[in-house]
DNA sequence: CTGAAAGCGCTTACAG
DNA sequence: CTGAAAGCGCTTACAG
């Protein structure tokens, strides 16, 4: 076992006190600053490290923020959701960028998560992420609230919410990719993806389409409408279930890139081409999304500023500041799916 | 602010000592069987939790393990290697497994970065994943192994390393990728990847590779292996170095998808099908790979493995049990690309 | 099986 | 600008 020294090591060779030793190490302005070149200089060649966990304890705050991200219980173990690993680098860097440490868990909603990273003083507060049923999901969310947690969200953003969100305007982006696809000529819509409040970032997403649509003066089938959550094999079936159903189709909007590139899928093997005969378009803009085939049109989130807002919030948020929920922009980016 | 119940609120109420309550907490088998579970109901009641920092100072252990993620300086900020993110999945659930705590940083080569996660008590032990030049990696490798920090890192294994490590077989996968498409009838062979000391991951699929051409009595041509790191954009150019060339070609073994996919998009912009002209053989299996044009042939790397053997090697390291390195098998997935 | 006491390594009033 | 002292909330010998 290695020897670590401690701030009496350093104070002994300095010739001062501990607590001296302790100002300086933290550039404390009541040091002279001869006293504190010196303190630092012996500190770097004993290789001194402040002890986190004594230095929280005293000061009762971690430095450390945990970002927990919940998935669906329903897949797959080992396929994360790309999205959410975007956000997590953007959240990581951030996080580094504030001087925090980010603790990362990966949680099945149905475990005991609120798992008390504040409440253990692990963490000074949280980053939640996830695409869980929502109902399940608001409850642990009042759960802390009113244990006085600290947190944040990324996800759907509505009134009566507990806690503060942030989230991609759904909404927007909806109503963009369909009025796209009207504007380019196509007339007979589905939209791919669960919409109901389990899910309200794609009901978000839904009610953007109906309104392009209505706008329109389209009609609104509610057969054109085939539930999904958000992985491949989930859009191939939902695309599968319209084709069995022998509806017209000449565009469909998904709720999710993962379930785009399933539902073109289940499309070009029924015979169909896109985008000559069925134009797509995604959601979320996932790294996958510019080599599918062909390359997706999608609704862009802005996962880096994302990544900054929930860290910049939960930081204020552990200041006592206010903060008020928000929208990140939703952003249409062409591809070869929609055909124009 | 709320109210934190200590341990001594808990043994108030139950009219014990604050050491039985600790002891009960932490199921000692010292502790009569109904004074825990009437401490325990106390404890719930209360919504009390060990303070981390507190347990954690006292018994000189943290409980948690730090991720470290080494990128490439030139990668795009935003844009992390998806192999990446998959192995932090699988590598963040094994250390749930572990009931270890994770604490994730990407960095660049160029910080700092040793960081001391270990000296100053945020961490027991450091799992480090990196794609940047080993050369650099290297000098850093040895400075946390005199510092006596625990560590274990994933990426190429070979004799004088410093500390321990964990990496798919990568000459096996070179060597299977190249075989398979001999066998296929190819015979006009290029590899895209650097092949140097810099990066030793590719470096031995690149012998791999070598290898099976000379098994097969093939030639090997210096000028049909193309530089390139891991993003599509350098393996695009890096094809159409080659194609520039006029190399005769009907096979391209990649050192990873990412290679392999920008690769595939130059040659078939010069006018040349995959697989029938030219056959591509990625490596990793990203899950892009499933989703390319054609779907991607490729080496899969097993990360679920992979992220267990890296959490159970750390801890046993941390618990000073003898670990030995060891190779993760690699596995030929086979899709379109490859053209059988 | 239980309790009193020490102490992990810091930070931070308090006094000078 | 500096030092002596208290104390953050636990765990763990030690004594019974």
């Amino acid at each position: 076992m290695k020897y670590k020294a401690t701030s009496f090591d350093i104070a002994y060779k300095a010739g001062v006190s501990q607590s001296t030793v302790s100002r300086a190490l933290r550039n404390s302005p009541l040091v002279n600053e001869e006293t504190r070149k010196k303190i630092q200089a012996i500190a770097k060649e004993l290789n001194y490290k402040v002890d986190k966990n004594a230095s929280n304890l005293r000061s009762q705050h971690t430095g450390t923020l945990a970002l927990l991200l919940f998935e669906d219980p329903t897949s797959d173990d080992s396929l994360i959701n790309p999205f959410f690993l975007s956000m997590l680098g953007s959240i990581t860097r951030a996080a580094a960028q504030k001087g925090y440490d980010l603790l990362v868990s990966f949680q099945q909603l149905s475990d005991d998560w609120h798992a008390d990273y504040e409440d253990a003083s692990k963490a000074d507060g949280l980053i939640l992420l996830g695409y869980g049923d929502y109902v399940d999901y608001e409850e642990k969310l009042h759960q802390l609230d009113e244990q006085g947690t600290h947190f944040v969200r990324y996800g759907s953003v509505a009134e009566n919410q507990p806690g503060i969100s942030f989230g991609c305007d759904n909404f927007e982006g909806g109503y963009l990719a369909t009025k796209h696809l009207i504007d380019s000529g196509r007339r007979h819509f589905a939209f791919l993806g669960g919409a109901s409040d389990h899910c309200p970032e794609f009901w978000a997403r839904y009610q953007g389409h109906c309104h392009a649509l209505k706008e329109a003066g389209l009609e609104i089938r509610s057969e054109c409408q085939s539930d999904a959550i958000s992985t491949e094999e989930s859009g191939y079936e939902a695309a599968q279930a319209l084709i069995a159903q022998k509806i017209k189709l000449d565009a469909v909007i998904c709720a999710s890139d993962l379930i785009a590139i399933g539902g073109m899928r289940a499309i070009q093997e029924a015979g169909y081409k896109v985008p000559e005969d069925v134009a797509f378009v995604g959601f979320d803009d996932i790294p996958m999304a510019s080599f599918s085939n062909p390359p997706l049109t999608t609704i862009q989130q802005n996962t880096r500023l994302a990544g900054e807002m929930l860290v910049e919030a939960i930081v204020n948020l552990i200041h006592n500041l206010d903060v008020k929920p928000s929208l990140t922009p939703a952003t249409l980016v062409i591809r070869k799916s929609c055909g124009s």
